[in-house]
DNA sequence: AATAAAATATACCGATCGGTATATTTTATA
DNA sequence: TATAAAATATACCGATCGGTATATTTTATT
């Protein structure tokens, strides 16, 4: 009964862990006293730390999809949307939902060597946001508010690709510099790829 | 005496270990099993498993600058030097010239919670790079091969966390389609920025 | 309140961690 | 070729690793 919310707290707890030591990085004693239960409470909610990590990162990008589907809530204008998305992404330098950065970028450096089974779950989030963003991209020249010419997918693995590149790059060097030049890039090329014609707010 | 060329050897076998593993990851079973070298061997070469893994990164960054200062050698034409730099980094998802990726993204992924030292040299290296394709972009700017309105520092930022991005997605992915569209999109752009009026080649 | 069951804590396991002291081997010098 | 010195190997250290068996506590049911 217990059971569900104890995991649930378990994971709310030791994602930030996992995400900021990595998932060999983090050790059992790490879990027990971020949670500040025992290797006995942590082992009988699940069956190995492996399991704790792959909930943990599902926790995590669960909690990335909910912040994001909140962010573009209530705004029609598919421009709007997408510089809300760019928003959200640039916080994740200096106050992500996760402390420790973006779990998706950790995760996937972390696994593409071993790891074969985070590797598939990191790679289907990914694809996730490129299909979001390319969504709201196509959805947008449809609707007639972007250029006709537009390539949304390319446009979409590009914005992406330069943020998760300047959350790595600003990360390190303690400075939103980095991700303040991708942001504004993005945000231009949007204005470029608008049709002047159509003004609509959401 | 032989110390120098020993310590290089180390270096050269255990920098593509730490590449994968990473830095916490790698442990000295690791370093010794790939090296052919005892713990005592190891330690008569390097003061600890730390300054193993400063110089092994050293290594990494060095090999990494040497290559591309090859790359671009006997090149004249800016857009030429750029687009090889590209294709470069492009080969970063199958065939890194250190085994395991790209050591600059995997290092500051690992290095960003903790370990400023680390922090540090990366962020030095980082720079270096963007330093590297503004430059270029800028002094093809001045040789009147790319236009004036050219903005060298956030195309280079652009490009590079761009390129980075992609080799995390590629790599995780197993797929070089992400790479492929953020190359394809970074070439366009140099044809977009270039003045027709000059055609060099180089 | 008594009792069964679920959840957590305690105490321990062998393996591996990074690191070191010392013995042995290899190399350079004479 | 004898000898000093440099380099490497061996054997060990305490600490921590992930994991488990069992004891204890907490919770739910009656």
């Amino acid at each position: 009964m217990k059971a569900a919310l104890t995991k649930k707290f378990i994971l709310e707890k030791t994602a930030p862990i996992f995400n900021k030591k990595g998932y060999e990085g983090a050790s059992l004693a790490d879990l027990s006293a971020v949670t500040g239960l025992t290797k006995g409470a942590l082992y009988g909610n699940f069956r190995d730390k492996e399991a704790i990590a792959e909930a943990a990162f599902g926790y995590s990008a669960g909690t990335v999809k909910g912040l994001i589907r909140k962010e573009l809530k209530g705004k029609t204008a598919y421009k709007k949307q997408l510089c809300a998305l760019l928003d959200f992404f640039a916080r994740y330098v200096f106050e992500p939902p996760i402390p420790g950065g973006c779990p998706l970028l950790n995760t996937a450096v972390e696994a593409d060597d071993h790891r074969v089974s985070m590797r598939k779950v990191v790679t289907c989030e990914l694809m996730r946001i490129i299909d979001l963003i390319s969504g709201l991209l196509r959805k947008g020249v449809a609707a007639g508010e972007f250029k006709k010419d537009t390539n949304p997918k390319e446009l979409a693995y590009t914005f992406f690709c330069a943020i998760e590149g300047a959350i790595m790059f600003s990360r390190v060097e303690g400075s939103c510099e980095p991700m303040d030049i991708i942001v504004n890039y993005c945000k231009n090329k949007l204005d470029q790829i608008s049709n002047p014609l159509c003004n609509k707010n959401g």
